[in-house]
DNA sequence: GGTTGCTTTGTTGTATACAACGTTGTATTT
DNA sequence: AAATACAACGTTGTATACAACAAAGCAACC
């Protein structure tokens, strides 16, 4: 990928394309090699381990912080949301599934109060976002994002801290292990198809 | 601070001064309001003890890893760094106190084998850098300092985790409160000053 | 045939001029 | 006297031309 490239694709000079590639660059999207060129920084599948770790981790501490300071009326709003009995309004469109999920994390997040925690859980879910989109192209893993949402909530809402961290770990290692197989897959795939040419 | 006010003090053009500001807006050390200016952006104390709170968090993890990854060879050249016996080659600059401490804890974590979780230390410690220097100002600090990571790095090598995370724990703990409190009669004094004028 | 040196080509890095826009101060009007 | 419209100024945003440098291709030489 060059500059110039990007400019005339988008019509526009260099000089905002730079400043967006720099951005990316920061935010370890892509590396620009100093007068050589800018190449998209793809993550490989123990990167991506290493981010669902730390995610584990962050979640955790977000769970915390819920439940010492979100009230009930909170956080049934957002169980609302998840119930598995209301089917109305139930999102089966891939992308408007994928940003609720990382909506519904960041507000547990936002709903402890610490915003440098909320940032951070942010920025790694912009990370790993390519690959957890794979995890809604299945119906059922949908279905099962209801339900483990709804039930965090749940604990939360009793104030069973252990067992909310429970659910969130085992829901966060579902779809990071659905992840892994369907990236292993399409590799698997990739290399088929390059080897047949 | 404007553009051209750093590119006339640099004797540079005001493209690769932006690149630096835009870089530093990304990293959130300042913001840039469109057609107005930017502005750095300083941290406040409730900000602060939010980064603590998240640097608690990974700290531990870390330490988890390291635990399980590490040898006790690497450990112990880590350990002999900090030997409190050793006076020899000890360092009182603040600079360079500062930056062996930093050297320390992303040790642990990249000893860890997670290299995403460095790089997230990493990122927050240069966020509460400027607090953390005013750790070693005093020099009964820098003696502490020695001996907390000592303690640290022995645990470790006895594979007692829960005593890790204990020292860890308070190590941050110490040097949050003591930046606290410094940083609180700081601004206090500031607050004084302005008031003279 | 292999290696070294140069030339060409393509990329990012920088400088500069101008455009767009928000802010502020001022003058005019009510 | 207060409020509003307007103009001048300062800031960042963008376009473009040129410089610096790295890689690849090619030729000459050993």
């Amino acid at each position: 990928i060059t500059e110039t490239e990007l400019a005339d694709m988008f019509e526009v000079s260099r000089t905002p394309v730079r400043a967006a590639l720099q951005r990316l660059e920061a935010e370890h999207y892509l590396s620009i090699i100093p007068k050589q060129g800018c190449f998209i920084r793809e993550i490989d599948i123990e990167t991506l381990a290493q981010y669902y770790q730390v995610r584990h981790n962050l979640e955790s501490l977000s769970l915390e912080l819920a439940a010492m300071y979100m009230s009930n009326q909170e956080l049934k709003s957002i169980a609302d949301e998840w119930d598995p009995a209301r089917q109305e309004g139930r999102s089966e469109n891939v992308d408007e599934m994928e940003a609720r999920d990382e909506a519904f994390h960041i507000a547990l997040a936002e709903g402890g109060g610490n915003m440098v925690l909320a940032n951070y859980l942010n920025d790694l879910n912009r990370h790993i976002r390519v690959i957890r989109r794979l995890d809604f192209t299945v119906n059922q893993r949908i279905d099962r994002t209801y339900d483990e949402h709804f039930e965090i909530c749940q604990q939360l809402i009793k104030r069973d801290l252990p067992a909310a961290k429970a659910a969130m770990r085992s829901h966060i290692s579902r779809s990071e292990n659905f992840a892994k197989t369907l990236t292993l897959t399409q590799l698997a795939k990739q290399r088929r198809q390059r080897k047949a040419v």
